[in-house]
DNA sequence: ATTGTTTAATAAACACTGTTCATTATATTT
DNA sequence: AAATATAATGAACAGTGTTTATTAAACAAT
């Protein structure tokens, strides 16, 4: 029965090919202007073949959401090399202001659009990615503590809720074009400078 | 010339109850689903007509994120009568958390679209609405300091960009579905939480 | 090799969307 | 009452996500 598992694997090919076509679709004239249609084209086949491998849009949304988790991991390996707990939250921090930046479109899609959820919800279980990632954040909170730097009463899941809270605020405020608020001057000093203050705030206060 | 007054004053009243109407379809249907067709339909107009009071969907979008912010700022007025200004601060961070809860379409147009900002691009002069909400918030910090409770040295700008980071990030955090990641338990009472944690850090970190 | 059957791909359509424009209806001025 | 200016609209354009009936290709059985 090779023919079944050949239709299989192609069948898993269309999809990749499908999926890296979108990405690059995506990524070049972002989510809200990328139709159906632009990656029918892209790959030369028919808007109506993309519904043969994928439910709907939001499918394809999620899979892109889902492949953006992995790339954000990716980028968080190096960390492990840090020895000391609270320089590696420190470091987490940076890399994760860093992905944000570096890939306003796929943070968009990761943490603030609600096609990804809506797929989610059609489907069983939680949002594995995104428990995955603030579980990360929680053990690391944890050895800190045990570490002795933060006190030994704090929640490391309310703590956790903090910091990531203050992170994504700031980088939505800056993706959202919301820095506008402050009339001159660098954005990106501007969180860099706030960055250090959270920094001191969390190791004297948490 | 009363007739050229009357005219002003007809334009004026029409462009109110086209927003009126864009503000009831969108408060009930959400933003993204609620079309130029759905407004004009319930002010029994053609769609066209829309286009003879408003350039495009971004300036309307643009109108009711202004009126957003009023709404806002009256619900800050009752802060007025704080005295204490860290009192004052925490109570404002308790109205801003309420507000975006209790108006999530709203709060989601006047912090997260992107509609307002195009509009607020093609208009000359700054985003006034963002900057007096962080300008109240960055008086605020100001007076805490002065009032011996921040360190001197503080920047109040940054302090403020801090706060704010924190307290949207949660909020959004809120809104767009993704307290997911924390399993089981009380998203509201997590936010809690979270929020007195955050105000005991900055009452001895900032 | 030629059937019959399953699978894959598509063209065309449906019901929408924001927006524009020529045409019609109304209101104001002469 | 006729001429003009203003307001409102129907119809169209180019686009959207999605479905379906039809066609083309690949496979299975004879």
């Amino acid at each position: 029965m090779g023919i079944a598992e050949r239709k299989e694997r192609e069948k898993e090919e269309m999809r990749e090919l499908i999926l890296q076509a979108a990405s690059h679709v995506f990524l070049a004239r972002g989510f809200e202007k990328t139709s159906i249609r632009n990656i029918a084209d892209r790959i030369e086949y028919s808007p109506a073949t993309i519904y043969l491998y994928f439910k709907d849009k939001n499918e394809i949304m999620y899979e892109l959401h889902k492949g953006g988790f992995e790339k954000m991991l990716q980028e968080f390996i190096p960390l492990r090399s840090i020895m000391d707990p609270f320089a590696r939250l420190v470091e987490m921090g940076h890399h994760y202001i860093k992905f944000a930046i570096e890939n306003k479109e796929l943070y968009d899609l990761m943490f603030l659009m609600e096609a990804p959820m809506e797929t989610l919800a059609c489907k069983e279980g939680g949002w594995d990615e995104g428990e995955k990632t603030i579980d990360m954040l929680i053990r690391l909170v944890q050895e800190c503590r045990d570490a002795g730097y933060f006190k030994k009463e704090t929640d490391h899941q309310t703590a956790a809720l903090t910091i990531w809270s203050y992170v994504h605020g700031l980088v939505t405020i800056y993706l959202k074009n919301r820095m506008q608020v402050f009339e001159d001057g660098d954005d990106l000093e501007r969180m860099q400078k706030s960055y250090v203050l959270f920094i001191e705030m969390i190791r004297s206060g948490i």
